[in-house]
Parts: structure tokens; sequence; C-alpha cells
DNA sequence: AGTTTCTATCTGATTTATAGATAGGTTTAT
DNA sequence: ATAAACCTATCTATAAATCAGATAGAAACT
């Protein structure tokens, strides 16, 4: 059963092409790396250097087997290394929670700082539908969350404006609505709305937005946005979620007659006083302070 | 510095969820588990088990590094068994030529079936063009190869015959050619023939396969295929080479007035007596014999 | 020829690993 | 409630491994 020390001494003695090199390089004895590699190939039955010349050279055998011993080292290398980080005083998992309508690219970019940040976080994402964050940091499931901003929090909620989601009006490019130069109210009482809806039952925010007698409701609003691709009906969606088919031109913008500012919301990120925030979660919040989102 | 001993009984404590029980599983008295666990914890500094209840269970951070322990042991566990396939016989790395002609679907359901047979084998695949298949296998660059039959082979070769491989004249569904029903000598001398050349300039065997006096050459008949995409010339190639882009209808196959057998040729495996062949080449060369490709 | 540098091996001291025993705690069964 | 069963932590003595230092012989360099 190979060790770790006797991996190490492998490498090194491979990399450097000396024993004693390698044992200066280690700050041991020459006979403790010598012992090492020799037990090394007693153990596993390979002969992985080639003695014959002065300075020791690896067999194709020991050429093989270096690389494993990579392979082991660099876990093992990464278990110390893990191991720090939770001693630094690190959370050895995060979980957040976006709302499926706010997660932008600017979302994937300070995630991907994150990851270089804090490599040995384990990060969680999860992406609820519409209003259903709050549940997740409720119940402890998610460490914070990034939602459209509510008029109260339950109790025990911290909360932090981080900037503003514009909502639009859309529908298909081959839908009749698409055909005028403006719509009113009229125009859109017409057609069918679709709404993206909670998963609790509870929720009644979506309410506020109804303006059809004619309705469809979705949890996600992806799906939403698949069904008027295929024409069906019109709806309000962040820009976020149909930024893509805007581009391609499945989707288009409708002009409101009266343009109204209440279409910016509030985006805001939430945690909960009850659950300790470490470092990572620091970070991450301080950089979401930071993004002022438009 | 955590040692393999140490994660043993660190995975097996966690999965057994106690230290007696990793104990009986891992042969070892209860103490050497507990110990070895503490020490652990000491060493990295981290708590990996909750010890308020009866039976230790893992903390979060315990959960987080037991995915690194896993990857640790893995690798260990690869190296051991890599060693143990060296021990075996088995040679460490193998290296198999097979032209570009010849890389058909067979060829990669073959390798699938080494992969699973000789998991410790390093395979390295050369795909030269046309004819240098030999001249690796005679330099030591590769172990064995796969290529068209030749008259006869350099001094020390060894070879046997493993199937057959159609020649057939294409071009582009586009081309002139392609208009008429069938086509003979002088239809296609009016065109411009492309023709694989090996890279080595004393090698002529494609003299023999010239109808047209416009020709062009290229080492790769991946090349050609390209370039008859494209529209220009035509060429006799092997089907393996061609079947997509005649499945999808680019390329078609020209019908000879005087259809000749002399468009099978002969593959061989190939290989030579100075360089031992191990256990995963013999077994490579066992299953090419009874392939049978046609 | 002399010097340096290398590896293998021996030795004794130190450290580490281990089984066994024991004590104290928790759960389960009676 | 009491006993039995099972668990973990810890102590101890012993066996095993590790290590530095010393040494010898071989190869390379001056």
């Amino acid at each position: 059963m190979p060790n770790i020390e006797q991996l190490n001494a492998f490498v090194a003695a491979a990399e450097t092409g000396s024993f004693s090199a390698a044992a200066r390089r280690l700050k041991k004895a020459q006979s403790a790396v010598s012992n090492a590699v020799i037990n090394l190939e007693i153990e596993s039955g390979v002969e992985l250097f080639d003695r014959s010349t002065r300075s020791p050279s690896l067999t194709s055998e020991g050429e093989s087997l270096l690389k494993s011993a990579y392979a082991v080292l660099d876990s093992h290398n990464e278990f110390v290394h893990k191991a720090r980080s939770i001693n630094l005083g690190e959370e050895s998992a995060l979980c957040v929670a976006i709302e499926q309508n706010l997660f932008t690219q600017a979302m994937v970019k300070l995630l991907v700082k994150f990851e270089q940040a804090f490599p040995y976080i384990e990060l969680e994402l999860l992406d609820p539908g519409v209003n259903d964050v709050a549940e997740l940091i409720r119940t402890g499931r998610a460490d914070m969350g990034i939602m459209l901003e509510q008029e109260n929090y339950p109790q025990g909620f911290k909360f932090r404006g981080i900037g503003h989601s514009r909502r639009m009006p859309v529908c298909s490019k081959n839908h009749p609505l698409a055909q005028l130069e403006q719509v009113d109210h009229s125009d859109l009482r017409q057609y069918r709305q679709l709404i993206p809806k909670s998963l609790n039952p509870e929720d009644t925010s979506h309410n506020a937005h109804i303006l059809s007698p004619k309705v469809w409701y979705a949890e996600s609003p992806f799906v939403i946005a698949e069904l008027l691709c295929a024409g069906l009906g019109w709806a309000s969606l962040h820009e976020s979620v149909v930024q893509e088919e805007l581009e391609n031109g499945d989707l288009i913008v409708l002009k409101r007659v009266y343009q109204q500012d209440a279409s910016m919301q509030g985006i805001d990120v939430v945690w909960t006083e009850k659950k300790a925030i470490g470092p990572g979660g620091q970070w991450l919040l301080d950089q979401l302070f930071q993004l002022n989102i438009s």
C-alpha cells in the first residue's frame, strides 16, 4: 500500500532526476528518499527507475505510474486545501437561490469570480420560479437569495436592494398585437395573458399584474416565453428572461400608450439572521451590493 | 498531513456510521479507527464527526471533506490497480496506427471493448494518411498498425489479413459527372482527379490509381472529401471515409460501366517481431483477426 | 589522481501504529 | 428500573516504521 510520502518522494525524484536532489527539495535525508522509492518499488512490484546510469531515469512503467502518482497527490492536495479553507472559517457549502427572472449575465460573471475566490466552497444554486425565494430562505434550504423586492419580509429577514429589473409586455412577432404600433389596456384585454405564478398557493402578488380576463399561469417565466414564441397570448416578463428571444426576433416588445414607470421592479438580496453567513457568503453579499443591476 | 490509512478509516466510519463497525470492516481494532479519525481531525483541524449522539454522524464540514477523501482514495486505488496491471505483465502503454481510410465504426467499437478489458493501459492512436503506417511500425513509433495490404513488407514484419475495404469513385452531387447515369474511363479523364498520396516521397503506389491526366494530391482522404464536397473534381475513396457524406447526400457514388472487383482492397494488421507484444496488444490482435471487415 | 556527487545500505534513536484492556456513556430489551 | 449490548475515548505496552547520519562503492568531473 503505497503511502503519500512515498509518492511524494517518487514524484520529487522523477522531477529532479536525482534522489539526492529530491531529498534536498523535500528537506529530508537522502536515505529517506532512497528508501521511500525502493519501498514503493517493492510494494508496487514495479521497477520505477533505471539505475544503470549515474542518475536514475524513469522506466516506461515508471513514467506511466508517475501520472497516477500526480493524480493521487493532486487530490490529496485538494483535500488539504479544502480542510484549510474550512479552518479559515469558510463555510464548506453555500446555497444561493436566484429567482429565474433575475438570473442574468451579471450573475454568471459574479459566480465565476466567486469560484476563483473560494475554490473549496461547494456552491448550490436554486432557481425557483416567481416569489419562491423567500420560502427557501425561511426554511433554511438556501443561505441567501435574490428576488424581486417585496413590501414586507418575514420576521428575522435581512435584505438590501441591489438594482432594478425592467418588466415588459411581450408577444410573438406573429401575434395580432405585434401588428399594432402602440397598444393600450383594451388591446391587451382582448388576448390571453400568461402570468408567472408562485408554487406557493398563498402568494397572491401576481394578481396585481393581471390586465386581461383571459389568463393562464405558469411557474416558470421560461415556460411562458416558450408559449409566447408559439404565438400563444402575451405576457409581462423580465428583460433577462426574454433577452435571447428579443435579439433573434422571435418575440417583440409591445409599446404601451401610457408607459408607466411601475414596470421597473427593485431587486433585493435577502438572507436571514438566524443562519450565520460565512466569509464566502459575505464576499458574495458585498459583491452583490456593488453590482447595481439595471 | 493526512495519510491514506486515516482517510480509509474516515470513509469507512462515514459509510458505516460507527467507528466499531468501521474497525470490523477494516479488520483492525476499534481503537485504531478511533485514533485514525481523531488524528485526522487534529491534523486537518476540522471536526469531522458530531459525537453528541450515540453513533457519530458527519458534520457538514465532514460531509464536504468526505467527497475529497473519496477522490484521494479513488486515485490511490487507480495507482494500485495500474501497478498491478503492470505486474501482471501488461504493457503500460500501447501505440496503434490506423490508416485514416480504415478507421471504421468497427474499430471504434473494438477500442471501446479494449478500454474495458485493459483500463490501465495507456492507448495512443495514430491516424496517418495513406501508406504511412508501415513507416511508423518500422521506426518503432507504433506497436502495431492497420493498413491496406501491400505486395511485400519490410524485413521483420508480421502481418495478417483482417478483411477488405471497398474503394469507390465519388464526386459532389452538383458535379457534372453526377448527372451521368453511368461513367466510363473517358468521362473520368475529363475531370480533375484527387488522389491520396503518402507523406513518404518514395511511395509510388498511388500511381496505380491515376485515371485522369488532371490530378491533385492530398495526404488525408478527409481533406479530399472536403474538396469533393465543394464540387472540386472526383476521387476514388474508401467507404468509411465518405460514409457520412454519402448518407446526407453531399457526395454520390459514380456507377462505372465496367465495374471491376479490383476496387476491393485487403486490410492487414501489421506488427514487428522486434518489439514484444504484451497481453493487451495480443488481445487486440486476436480481436482484429476475428473481425473480418468487409 | 583527486574531488565531487551520486546511490544503496547499515545502525541506532525516535516516532508512529496497533491491539488489548478499561472506563464511561447511550440505547435497547426485559 | 435494571441489565445487557453496544458504542467511543483513552491508556499502556509492544511491534513496526521512519528517519538522520555514517559509510562504502560507483560514476562523473577537474
